[in-house]
RNA sequence: GGACCCUUAGCUCAGUUGGUUAGAGCGCUUCCUUGACAUGGAAGAGGUCACAGAUUCGAGUUCUGUAGGGUCCA
């Protein structure tokens, strides 16, 4: 006898397991010859994060492809690795250093900082690929990547190389995201519009000369703190109210008493703060637009950090940004030009990672003009990438659409070094876009100048985006042709499915869309550069609120625990149950604990099996097979198989179409309600009768085996501990070396068993079912649930008792009786209408005809409301000339029966 | 302002191309520790499918509008 617990105990389980699949190689992807392959690019998460929901979820979902791709005979490979995330880490690190040693990276100097960032990441990075192992995630460990090892880096700086030879980078004086807490430039992804609360205030800006009864003009601004960097008010051309003033002039109201032109412009917005609009070139982007067209000054009044500046006015140099705000306000009153101040709510740009508000500034950066834009819209068109749920091609397209160039530099230390070089002495702010043409001036390569005490390399790095839009090329060894060769680039690439957020799709989706067609395999067809065929969005995990799930809301629970305290597989199962199809979850912990207790379930029956009789021949399914004997399928039998291969086709389709929710449901309902709760319990009976036994064992068997195959890739360690224990595999083999039949194979080999599964075995199922929950209704309803000397007396015709008659032990026991037995006339007992024929039950005490009358009369109500609506639709002259034949018939068919029904129970009360 | 999504049982959600009496899990009520499982079993209560129209023989399902909630873009 094998020693399965009493319950399933998770822990040890998954230890032992994971190790032996390590050990085993079980992950490695590599092609064969001839074979198909299935690859992902696991989205790489920050190297220094740890595991949260999100991530439980969109690892959960990739292992499951990559799993059943492995079971369907594919040459599966999941590639894992780590991003670099430059902001994020270079922070964290900086405020470690600040709080243990009080010192800031301009203290320690670039290198030296470099040198700590890098220690940081040894010593804390990677620690969620650790934890990806908890969870189960079968990738291949050996190809693991980092977007800052040498070899991921020389993939990223040959983009680099190769777009600015291609003209595609430039580097020029525009307006930027700026980051006064990051201290660097972003790009327009990463600043977020958020509805911020504060004040728009009204101010007089008097006119130099007054033109009759005008004196002045009104502005509103909620930036008074810029008004000194003001170097003209502009109006609309259209604009009835100003066209005489246009070309006059009015005093600056604050910093240097400076006249500032009236000038027209269509920027303006008439209806907007009285229609006229101080126009501050170096703050905003409108503005710097308008100062373009009228070949206006540029004043810049703030520093990076955000404190106003020299050129903001003696008062206020040297203030932060939001005192000299309150100042300005103040200095304005004083001075009488203020008019009004109105509390105002109106959309800032925040910086997404630092939380503070961005500031438009007028700087120098590298930016990118992206490539491939018109071909990536066609192959998301073309669905040659297809996106599900398919709504996000909108979302693709759109962006792609409004496409702006990138600004791909940032002024951070912690990133890929932009491998440019300026010969020294040469102005870099006034770099023509010639000079970035001239190799006397600009040296730009992935190995530096020959002369470098000539040169001087560019500080900046590159956007982290920047190296993770090569993600799947880079991961399979791209550009180096022997580093392809040995990843299989050939095999995996283009892969085949990407599964992650839609927070990421501009960022991230799109961007290695437009990098694979650019760069993977340039001349082949579009089919062979795509970076992948399909991108499975999944939800965000959110709370009971609704809110995201995160660390500074503290609303998340640690996912360690969550596996800890129900098992890898149970939080894997239970979090598929409740992620619909790419839309948002609202995480429960009591479908966290349902997935559990299913485990157990599996885990139990499984026990039961062993306990019923010694283990036969399980090595294949053959073996299994052979044991079943076609002479002894009955009912049940049908019945069941049936199921299992509509299980089968559905997991088939809902996986194809990533419908992980209802993949999970059917295995849950199918192995609980069709195959615990009904056909286990049938087989108890037979199972004790010797002719019946081995056959009936074996189809639990085969039900098991099957079942076993299709969860796995849900929750692959259960699977493997039962797989092994009741000998369905051999030493050194798992689930995985395994072929999953489809519905279509498991059909054809039953078939050459002699096995014709009759579909239709399952419609006289559900009458048994019926029938044992109308006879268990009955003792309920008497108050004799619990005991098991009752007898049942069936009032059948006989088409009704031929119908029973070969199932009648095993319901006897199902149902908690002594006996069923056929009546021959008419007892005085409490009765309910079956499908086989009026069912009764002897209880040995006498029937309390009220109670009894009740009953019936509630009963024969229920009937007749569904009488009276099937009525009324057959008698619809129009249904019956319209409506399909089968429908009709269906309807007919219903309400005789109901009618049938109804005249026993009239007939039945009427004796009482 | 533009685009998209959601609204079904107390809670979280299914409901495939329109077709018999709208389902599941959790929670709730009653009963049960009977040799697989109390992480369980049996029975039960609980829903004008947000609202208003339209199409149709027939609408939770299709269309239009309204309200509420959410997301993205500007």
């Amino acid at each position: 006898m094998l020693e399965i617990t009493k319950s399933y105990e998770a822990q040890d389980v998954e230890a032992k397991w994971y190790a032996a699949w390590q050990q085993a190689e079980c992950f490695a992807g590599k092609p064969a010859e001839g074979q198909e392959t299935y690859s992902i690019v696991i989205p790489p998460p920050n190297v220094t994060g740890i595991l949260h929901m999100g991530h439980v979820l969109n690892n959960t979902l990739q292992d499951v492809l990559i799993r059943r791709a492995r079971l369907e005979g594919k040459a599966a490979c999941w590639i894992p690795g780590t991003d670099h995330a430059g902001i994020a880490t270079q922070t964290m690190v900086e405020k470690h250093l600040k709080k243990t040693e009080g010192k800031s990276r301009y203290d320690l100097g670039r290198e030296a900082f470099l040198e700590r960032v890098w220690e940081w990441r040894h010593e804390k990075g990677d620690k969620i690929l650790q934890q990806l192992r908890e969870l189960g995630c079968s990738c291949d460990w050996g190809r693991t990547n980092f977007t800052m090892d040498p070899a991921y880096s020389k993939s990223v700086l040959t983009s680099f190389v190769k777009l600015f030879d291609g003209g595609h980078i430039y580097r020029g004086k525009r307006m930027v995201n700026w980051c006064p807490a990051s201290l660097t430039a972003l790009s327009d992804e990463e600043v977020e519009m958020r509805p911020t609360k504060g004040h728009i205030w009204r101010i007089r800006y008097e006119l130099v000369e007054p033109e009759g009864e005008t004196t002045h003009l009104v502005l509103e601004t909620t930036r008074p703190e810029t008004i000194a960097a003001d170097v003209a008010v502009a109006v609309h051309p259209d604009d009835e109210r100003f066209k005489k003033l246009v070309g006059k002039q009015v005093w600056r109201p604050l910093g240097e008493r400076v006249a500032l032109p009236i000038i027209a412009d269509e920027a303006v917005e008439m209806e907007f703060g009285g229609g006229a609009l101080k126009v501050t070139p170096a703050h905003d982007k409108v503005d710097f637009k308008i100062g373009q067209r009228h070949g206006l000054a540029i004043i810049d009044c703030l520093e990076p950090d955000g404190t106003l500046n020299d050129a903001a006015g003696p008062e206020l140099a040297g203030m932060e940004r939001f005192a000299g705000r309150k100042r300005a306000a103040v200095l304005l009153e004083e001075r009488g030009n203020l008019i009004e101040a109105k509390v105002y709510e109106n959309n800032v740009g925040y910086s997404q990672r630092a939380g503070v508000p961005i500031e438009p500034r007028l700087m120098q950066q590298w930016w990118l003009r992206y490539p491939r834009v018109e071909e990536a819209k066609q192959v998301v068109r073309d669905g040659l990438v297809q996106m599900h749920p398919q709504r996000w091609t909108k979302v693709y397209l759109n962006w792609l659409e409004n496409i702006q160039d990138w600004c791909i530099s940032r002024q951070l230390w912690w990133g890929h070094w932009i491998p440019v070089w300026y010969a020294k002495g040469v102005d870099r702010e006034k770099l023509t876009e010639a000079d970035l043409k001239n190799p006397a001036k600009i040296h730009v390569s992935l190995e530096g100048p020959t002369d470098p005490e000539n040169w001087d390399q560019e500080e900046d790095v590159l956007d982290t985006w920047a190296s993770s839009w090569l993600w799947p090329m880079g991961t399979l060894g791209w550009p180096d042709e022997d580093a392809k060769a040995k990843s299989n680039f050939d095999a995996f690439y283009p892969t085949t499915t990407l599964a992650t957020g839609g927070d990421i799709i501009f960022f991230w989706v799109a961007r290695m869309i437009m990098a694979g067609l650019e760069f993977a395999r340039p001349g082949a067809p579009v089919e062979e550069r795509i970076p992948f065929k399909h991108v499975y969005f999944n939800g965000i995990v959110r709370d009971k609120q609704s809110r995201k799930m995160s660390k500074t809301l503290g609303n998340s629970p640690d996912p360690l625990d969550l596996i800890k305290k129900y098992g890898a597989d149970g939080t894997r199962f239970g979090l598929l149950q409740i992620a619909p199809l790419g839309q948002d979850l609202k995480f429960d912990e009591s479908r966290i604990e349902g997935g559990k207790n299913f485990c157990n379930k599996l885990w139990n029956v499984c026990r039961f099996r062993t306990m019923n009789g010694e283990m036969s021949d399980n090595s294949s399914l053959n073996a299994v097979l052979a044991r079943i004997d076609p002479e002894q399928m009955d009912e049940d039998d049908h019945a069941i198989l049936a199921a299992l291969l509509d299980t089968k086709r559905t997991l088939e389709k809902s996986l194809a179409e990533f419908e992980f929710a209802a993949a999970t449901q059917k295995l849950y309902s199918f192995f609980w309600a069709d195959f615990c709760d009904w056909y286990v319990e049938v087989a108890k009976t037979r199972v004790q009768d010797p002719v019946a036994k081995s056959h009936a064992l074996a189809v639990q068997d085969l039900v098991i085996r099957q079942f076993l195959l299709l969860f796995e890739p849900f929750a692959p360690f259960i699977a493997e501990e039962l797989w092994s224990q009741l000998g369905y595999g051999s030493e050194g083999r798992f689930v995985q070396d395994n072929h999953l039949e489809t519905a279509e194979i498991l059909t054809g080999a039953l078939a050459a068993r002699g096995v014709e599964v009759d579909v239709d075995a399952s419609k006289r199922v559900d009458q048994l079912k019926q029938f044992t929950t109308q006879a268990r209704q009955l003792k309920a309803d008497q108050a004799v649930a619990q005991k098991r000397d009752v007898t049942f007396h069936l009032l059948a015709d006989e088409a009704g008792w031929a119908a029973i008659a070969p199932h009648v032990v095993k319901l006897t026991r199902l149902v908690g009786a002594e006996a069923i037995a056929r009546a021959m006339e008419e007892p005085t007992l409490s009765a309910v209408v079956s499908p086989f024929g009026t069912l009764y039950l002897d209880t040995g005490v006498k029937v309390d005809p009220e109670a009894e009358r009740v009953r019936l009369t509630k009963e024969l109500k229920q009937l007749s409301k569904y009488i009276a609506g099937t009525e009324g639709r057959l008698s619809n002259q129009a249904f019956v000339a319209k409506a399909p034949p089968a429908v009709i018939e269906g309807a007919q068919k219903q309400l005789a029966d109901l009618k049938a029904k109804a005249k026993e129970v009239e007939r039945l009360l009427k004796a009482l």
